[in-house]
RNA sequence: GCGUCGAUGGCAGAGCGGUCAAAUGCAUCAGACUGUAAAUCUGACGGACUUCGUCCUACGUUGGUUCAAAUCCAACUCGGCGCA
């Protein structure tokens, strides 16, 4: 009998890169595949219809972190799961809150970002801190020991503690078709001995994860479970943590932590080499073109990231350069605001099709709320389409 | 007409003798954003230059007091309010 969630292999290029089906209960997801991110259950600025039929996502990702904490996931229960009660029709992943585990420890207050800018990113240009009163009295909001971690609600500071068994549970309640395991996302200047500290820590609640998993046999026969490979930017943690996590039999693997523009493809390399080629496996939070182009092409299958409805809330829209290459544009800058062509000449979106620059541009300004809607409509059809060709050069291969 | 209060950088609005090229907010200009504490955050914002510094021009206008004035005094101009 297959799993509930499987992958089906259609092809495998000579470069590595591959195309799939993963099927789910709700539906299948051809790959590769953009995720879009809905962190507390929704696409932010977007209806479910939005990014179904306009930006045309076959998949949506929450967060068990935030959901736990508001509404609650109980509540997420009570209403029939995540696709009732936000009406996703369709395939849904719910992260475990591991990379919370590094915004909101680790890289609490310090401006840090999991994907380090060069060899020298200190990353320190300037506190970015949302609530200075509980930066100042915590700190941080997370503190990792070995059964697992405890929060400080950044919403009232109270006290929460996630095991991987408790994120496990709460992913039962809010009833994604795949859940993952939980693990420490850790920081791209983490020193080696601590990479692997958090490593193994992250396979020992790995284990943890799947034992819990079993345990709830109404879960087990309609959620798939992803292990998640850690190590930094270390090639032989990444290589170690793929192949322990392999040994563990998950559904599917997701890859995460900290990366550098220019190591990715060299330590997923390592990785996928690893991995069974009979799992689909998720690159957690990449998301610029020239990433998923990396990550296809070293056989990862699904993407999620935040930067096309991030960037999209504060006027910034991705536009394709006259050779293909896709690049950011601030639709706010002076000079956009007679500019009467498309947002992106080289884009058939609704948006695209309707809309120009300057009218984005006014409504940035102006500070309507359309303009996030539309510019992540665009954003999100910009990349999910941009995956979207690269699977069918593979099929065309 | 009399009385009274006020006039500050693109706007609003602090400052009320030196540490003031002038708080703060808005606007403007630019930048950042990779498993979302993010409709957020950062920087610049009178001018010129040899730009972690120097020099000009600036707080309605003109004149004065003072070592020193956005800050004190006088007249004028404009505006709010009150009384005729």
């Amino acid at each position: 009998m297959k799993p509930p969630v499987w992958f089906e292999l259609e092809k495998q290029a000579p470069n590595g890169a591959r195309a799939g089906i993963i099927h789910t209960p709700h539906g299948d997801i051809e790959t590769p595949a953009f995720v879009t991110v809905g962190t507390k259950a929704t696409v932010k600025s977007l209806k479910p219809e939005d990014f179904k039929d306009l930006v045309g996502a076959q998949v949506a990702l929450a967060n068990t972190y935030h959901l736990y904490l508001q509404p609650g996931h109980e509540i997420v229960k009570e209403a029939g799961g995540l696709h009732k009660f936000a009406n996703w029709n369709m395939p849904t992943i719910t992260d475990s809150g591991g990379f919370q585990v590094f915004s909101l420890g680790a890289a609490f207050g310090k401006g840090v970002t999991k994907f380090a800018k060069g060899e020298h990113d200190e990353a320190q240009q300037g506190l970015n801190v949302y609530s200075k009163e509980v930066a100042s009295q915590h700190g941080q909001l997370c503190q990792i020991d070995e059964e697992g971690v405890t929060f400080t609600s950044h919403h009232d500071g109270s006290l929460h503690r996630f095991t991987a068994e408790r994120s496990i549970e709460i992913q039962h309640a809010l009833g994604a078709d795949i859940i993952i395991a939980f693990d420490e996302c850790t920081a791209p200047t983490a020193e080696y001995e601590y990479q692997k500290e958090a490593m193994d820590r992250t396979h020992r609640w790995a284990k943890r994860s799947i034992m819990a998993h079993k345990q709830n046999y109404e879960a087990l026969k309609k959620q798939g479970l992803y292990g998640v490979v850690q190590g930094g930017r270390h090639l032989d943690l990444r290589a170690e943590s793929a192949r322990v996590l392999s040994d563990m039999g998950f559904d599917g693997y997701a890859i995460g932590g900290s990366f550098s523009k220019e190591d990715l493809g060299d330590a997923l390399k390592v990785v996928t080499d690893i991995l069974p080629k009979d799992k689909p496996r998720h690159l957690l939070g990449i998301g610029e073109p020239e990433d998923i182009a990396r990550g296809v092409m070293h056989g990862c299958d699904t993407f999620d990231c935040v930067a096309p409805t991030r960037i999209a809330r504060t006027g910034s829209v991705y536009n394709h350069n006259a050779d293909g290459t896709i690049k950011r544009i601030h639709l706010k800058n002076a000079k956009y605001t007679r500019d009467f062509s498309p947002v992106d000449e080289h884009c058939d979106c609704y948006v695209c099709k309707n809309y120009t620059k300057a009218y984005l541009a006014h409504l940035f300004r102006a500070q309507e709320m359309l303009g996030a809607h539309l510019a992540s409509i665009h954003n999100l059809y910009t990349i999910v389409n941009y995956t979207k060709k690269l699977r069918e050069q593979i099929l065309a291969s």
